[in-house]
DNA sequence: CGCGAAAACTTAACATGTTAATCATCCGCC
DNA sequence: GGCGGATGATTAACATGTTAAGTTTTCGCG
């Protein structure tokens, strides 16, 4: 069996391996992947029946939620890096969703804002979207999920501090 | 002040909001994917020091861990889709860290296994990679941390059932 | 004033996520 | 033994993640 030489080769490669690595299965960022991805799984149709995308619809909810935002502020609050939003924020305007000008005061700053039609697009997404949200709320636990989302805001909280090597001396 | 005309026109379309949306912060896929930042924003120096990204990376742990494995296998075990873990596995074979054969009895399968060149990669990244994963379970509590893996995992168990409307009728 | 550094975006370039389409092979079955 | 559906994997096409570089505008300051 020429099989069982390629077999052994392998073997042989794999028999090095002195370093001892978690299983994948406890990984924590792994963890975290599967989870969210099963959450959003929920989400997705419902989204992308009305054309938007998961990153789409984090900008139209934080600009419905006050009357206007610079872009930097919007990234900060969406949770998206400059490029992404540069890119969703050109699509968004060309669909008219979106408005935006320029700060008068610092052409720098770019100040944006919802259209009517971006709300009215809200109001069509927003039911089904909390449906979906009960619902996880409702077969995980409403308890227990509050309780997860604080754990993971301190999760997050203990891990701020350590921007992990460039700027470790910020404090 | 023509802004404030401005300002108002888009006040005006903010006032026929009467579609509730929770806030922001209390979005569970935010929270999932901010915590899940946070985590890896620790480990991707290391990796990209060794010129690996994050999916690079599972991957090779994850054939570090069998003799060999089926690339649909790999792709569940990884986490990843059938079409990035295409990409990267043409990639990490061009760079000679894993090696790929064909099935012979079924030739449609590709069956995947890490080399030596792969395993010694392995062995400069791991011991980083450890000591940071510890520094977390430290700074957020070794006990709380093995709770939040377990409600996380309780959480995607919880979810699995619904595939969201198209497999629904699995069962 | 005007020069240089910093700030706010944007663009560029490459890697991955996501869905749909394609390709090759296998398998059941007539 | 060959046709048709199912399966494993890749390719295609578009959107986003990620880092670096470029652009425009401010601002400090001599």
């Amino acid at each position: 069996m020429s099989e069982t030489k390629a077999k052994g080769a392998r073997q042989a490669a794999k028999d090095a391996r002195k370093v001892p690595m978690r299983d994948f299965s406890q990984s924590l960022p792994m963890a975290l992947l599967r989870a969210r991805e099963a959450v959003m799984r929920q989400f997705r149709p419902n989204l992308r029946a009305h054309g938007l995308t998961e990153q789409q619809w984090r900008i139209l909810r934080a600009l419905a939620a006050v009357d206007s935002i610079e872009v930097t502020e919007l990234a900060r609050v969406a949770f998206l890096l400059g490029p992404s939003l540069s890119r969703i924020l050109r699509d968004l305007e060309a669909r008219g969703l979106i408005q935006r000008e320029v700060d008068a005061r610092d052409m720098r700053r770019g100040v944006l804002s919802i259209s009517a039609k971006g709300m009215k697009l809200i109001a069509q997404v927003a039911p089904g979207s909390e449906a979906i949200y009960a619902s996880i709320a409702s077969h995980y636990g409403a308890r227990k999920l509050a309780a997860l989302q604080k754990m993971l805001a301190e999760l997050e909280g203990s891990l701020a501090q350590f921007g992990a090597s460039d700027e470790a001396d910020d404090a």
